[in-house]
DNA sequence: CCCTTTCGCATACCATCGGTACGTCAAGGA
DNA sequence: TCCTTGACGTACCGATGGTATGCGAAAGGG
């Protein structure tokens, strides 16, 4: 696969290149890291990275890209083991806030995202990720009556920030049993919005 | 008041730098906006800048903390009409998601802010203007029994994400419907909470 | 097998930006 | 009146994102 000497070559120039720039986009920040210590960590210099990205805010959504794939096959796989509609929504809430709590994932798809790109570009990013399946899930859980007739966008973006916002704090917080509080108060505010 | 040429002469320069600031960094966001434009928009220079801010991250931390005073103020006014706790903390809740809907103080409060100074700092800095109330109520509810004993410290994060979010979803929306359907659907969700 | 083209990348350079050092001039106290 | 202090303006610096160009090896045709 990917024959020739020129092509894995250059794939392996790229793939270098996120790797360094994640690592160091999710450690301090798409601000604090200069193109300069980019390609220095990777190996090559300035003319590589603009070969292969158009700049560094492009080399950012990139990384960005597969930061939210790779958050969102998480939840895919750990919603796709349950069989109950309703088991399978709140699982993956449950598997997305604990994939979210990882500091690294969060500089990049939590703070930076939206500062970097605008909230417009994230939020599709985002969208096309993982907002989509969650959009999925609840206007089927709308269809099944377990959730009460409403329009799903709204709720959506409310549970989505919640869940953001929740992540972010149990990765600061001090007391060990932040995380287990925050899926106990998630799963009680999901079982909430079942209709009786 | 103030009294003395050379005090009104540096109060009012320092007012117009925030305003200017505020307006550019609203608009345009903190890293597309330089120094030369906001000194130059406000008639002075970047000695005068830096005389009276460390730098520009200072300049926008002094923005931000003048913008979250806004917003909790209309907040407080909002909540302290109402008598009834619960009725405090429902109001309280519709008016953060109201004045969050504003775009420029999404810009600063939501999106820059964090990415700027991170979120720690943000953290503390919304804490310090809003987000106390926010868990002072909370701690309250659940002290009456209107909501199931719990710590509140998750909850609180989960519900202030929502509703950051949710603002920021409306803000963008086409739907002109999209305000009364994200406070209905928070509407819903807060008396969810609520015990039976 | 050679010649040419293409491509992946390095080098050198530029414009701009945040930040600093220092000069200046008027206000205010003695 | 003198001198100090403070509020700014001016000139300058290092670093950073971005660009233009050169070069050598791999690919493709004859």
């Amino acid at each position: 696969m990917t024959e020739g000497v020129r092509a894995q070559q250059r794939e392996q120039t790229r793939r270098t290149l996120l790797d360094e720039s994640r690592r160091l986009f999710a450690t301090r920040g798409y601000a604090a890291v200069g193109l300069a210590e980019i390609v220095g960590a990777a190996g090559v210099t300035k003319g590589a990275l603009y070969h292969h990205f158009a700049g560094k805010a492009e080399l950012f959504r990139a990384v960005l890209g597969e930061v939210q794939q790779e958050v969102a096959q998480r939840v895919a796989t750990t919603a796709d083991a349950e069989e109950d509609p309703w088991a399978r929504f709140t699982a993956g809430c449950q598997a997305f806030l604990t994939a979210s709590t990882d500091p690294a994932i969060q500089q990049i798809m939590l703070i930076d995202g939206p500062a970097v790109l605008g909230w417009n570009e994230w939020r599709a990013l985002d969208e096309a990720a993982s907002g989509r399946h969650l959009a999925e899930e609840l206007t089927l859980l709308v269809e099944q009556g377990l959730i009460a007739p409403q329009p799903v966008a709204p709720l959506t973006h409310l549970l989505s920030g919640a869940m953001n916002e929740a992540a972010l704090w149990v990765a600061r917080a001090t007391d060990p049993a932040a995380l287990a509080d925050t899926r106990a108060a998630l799963s009680r505010m999901l079982d909430a919005l079942r209709t009786a």
